[in-house]
DNA sequence: GGACCGCATGACACCGGTATCATAACCACG
DNA sequence: CGTGGTTATGATACCGGTGTCATGCGGTCC
């Protein structure tokens, strides 16, 4: 129950004094000023085509005289519906949402939407609920679900049983492919094995992230695709299952290091568990990338920063925050809605991959 | 103008079956209900005081049964003002982003008050114009403004003027004490200056941020303060000035190690420029810790995972923008509204510090 | 016993928009 | 010139809450 102590019934301050052009403009002012009624000032903000265009210009002329812009409470009371996109993330990554939060904000620029941000935990037993009322509560126009969240099925058909509108952002095509904004990691994940193979790797190891994570299945799957173009597969014995974290890169490429037969370059599945493997191969006295190439994946800020950087596959984020708030928010004046709302992964290559020794 | 395409008018779907007690409940319902009127589960809902105690218990246990949530739009319309917190930030460091919004969250949760997100480019000329539409349109509850954004004196003038609630996160006491988060920069630079003292280094270097950012001034002025402490004093030749960048830290350091007599020790006002000192060090052929001792300043991500690892100063970021959060947004349950908006940043001993050769 | 007071409550208007429906203005047609 | 079918517009109710003010009620004071 949200009880915000308002304090008594407060007196309202007088405000009708003549002097007070400063007050905001309301639809009212608008007509009045127009000469016609307030329904067809409504008309005008909602592009109705029922209006005569020398009506519409005149109120236009009046609305930009005034700067008169309308209650998006007002506006959403009477649509039951509000003006706001929501963004329910759960990344550890900073990166991935601040960037999410970029894109987003440039579609929304100038529709007089705003974006709401929610961050959850995903394993949360109450998420369902506690989603159910925000989107309820707050008659969310739309939502953007960036993954890991985006993989929750059964938010997502939440959003469907409340009606409301939702953008998934996830490595992969899922079901309902016309509200996703796809990331194909798999792709740069193929690009990453060309690279190695091309070097002359043929011992190539990968440190993987949960299985639970689409992204990794996904990543995992486009990597062994690209070492197959190269005649390569991938061997059991050189794969190693990570969390995504920088611990977990430590442990699992000081495993592979310490194999009789090394591999002479390690797939990491992201740039945490890459910083761990640098880690690791200092503890074993190995160079990179002389003795052992690295790769990483999503081109965080510290792959530049590591020594030597790191080479990595990097995603659009801001572009795919971009084209999922595009998706949410029609915008009458944009022409094509592009239905190929995907994005290409990027191989930067930097220091740490080097001709097989 | 905000123009969204809404269709024609649309006819309201039928919903007045019989059957729909999936509907949600308005302050109408709970009202007949309890058989009281409107205006009375209002009073309840404000925790006006002047409620009978047993009309008051009636009406909350019908709102328990049926779960009504009274709609915010509805009473922001009424009340003239949203349930809306906006967070106005231009921070190029996606983890203070981050966190800040968390703590900011932790604090709202429970409250119905609800976080809409603000990038902005504090560098464009149309900041103050936008800031006044995004607070009037929205009718902000209050503003939280993280630094640099809060250095911004204009921009807080604007709040005053709007009469906007706001709260202001930077590093150093300002005007207006009652709505400050103050991390007093100054003591961690300070610990960081008596701990390169402690262990015997005389030549520390400085590499400073803009001087355009107060964070940069007050760090400067804490290490200074703490190097006092010990006995010494910042060589003038030994300070750099940076721009809080990598590529800024690469260049101040490698002219720092060109020197003749080069300083055994360096202090950098934030990671990123501490990340380019060490590849400047390796690009001289000097180790950390064993030839130049480095501390950085804001414990990101990126300091404990460069090797070795970053000894760095950190900042409570979550717990800063959870403060932000409670003063804005006052909650009748806290008992104590601390005074003290203060927090204590802390140095992270790590590796990249080591007794002066 | 009547005037007066404070507490508790409700009737009603209002916040700033939109939906419904009636109606006015316009045109072509017979 | 009356009829009918658009097209354009406005009067009114309504969205779900809160502010204002009047009123009922029980008790105290003289």
């Amino acid at each position: 129950m949200a009880s915000h102590e308002q304090g008594p019934e407060r007196k309202r301050r007088a405000r009708a004094q003549e002097g007070d052009s400063r007050r905001k403009h309301t639809i009212n002012d608008v007509a009045r000023m127009a000469g016609v009624s307030k329904k067809t000032v409504s008309r005008v903000i909602n592009a109705s085509p029922f209006v005569k265009e020398e009506t519409r210009k005149a109120v236009l002329e009046i609305i930009r005289e005034t700067g008169y812009t309308p209650d998006p409470q007002a506006r959403g009371l009477a649509f039951r519906r509000s003006f706001l996109v929501g963004l329910i993330y759960d990344n550890p990554n900073p990166q991935h949402t601040v960037s999410h939060q970029l894109g987003i904000l440039d579609a929304l620029k100038g529709t007089g939407f705003e974006l709401l941000v929610r961050p959850v935990d995903r394993t949360s037993p109450k998420l369902l609920e506690d989603m159910r009322g925000f989107v309820e509560r707050q008659k969310l126009y739309g939502v953007v679900l960036p993954s890991p969240v985006s993989e929750n099925e059964d938010l997502v058909a939440l959003m469907k049983e409340l009606g409301c509108r939702y953008v998934r952002i996830a490595s992969v095509p899922m079901d309902d492919a016309a509200c996703m904004v796809v990331s194909h990691d798999g792709k740069g994940a193929a690009d990453a094995a060309r690279h190695l193979a091309d070097l002359g790797h043929t011992r190539i190891a990968l440190i993987s992230g949960p299985p639970t994570f689409r992204s990794s299945v996904e990543r995992r799957r486009g990597f062994e695709a690209g070492l197959a173009e190269r005649g390569l597969a991938l061997d059991p014995a050189l794969v190693k299952q990570g969390a995504y974290t920088y611990e977990s890169g430590i442990t699992a490429a000081g495993e592979l290091f310490a194999l009789e037969n090394r591999p002479t370059a390690i797939f990491c599945l992201n740039d945490e568990m890459a910083s761990g493997a640098y880690l690791a191969a200092r503890e074993h006295g190995l160079s990179i990338p002389k003795d052992v190439s690295i790769v990483g994946f999503d081109d965080a800020p510290i792959a530049a920063r590591l020594w030597p950087a790191l080479t990595s596959v990097r995603l659009p984020l801001r572009d795919m925050g971009r084209m999922a708030g595009e998706m949410l928010v029609p915008d009458p004046l944009r022409e094509v809605q592009a239905d190929a709302h995907e994005v290409q992964p990027e191989l930067i290559v930097r220091e740490s991959t080097a001709k097989a020794g």
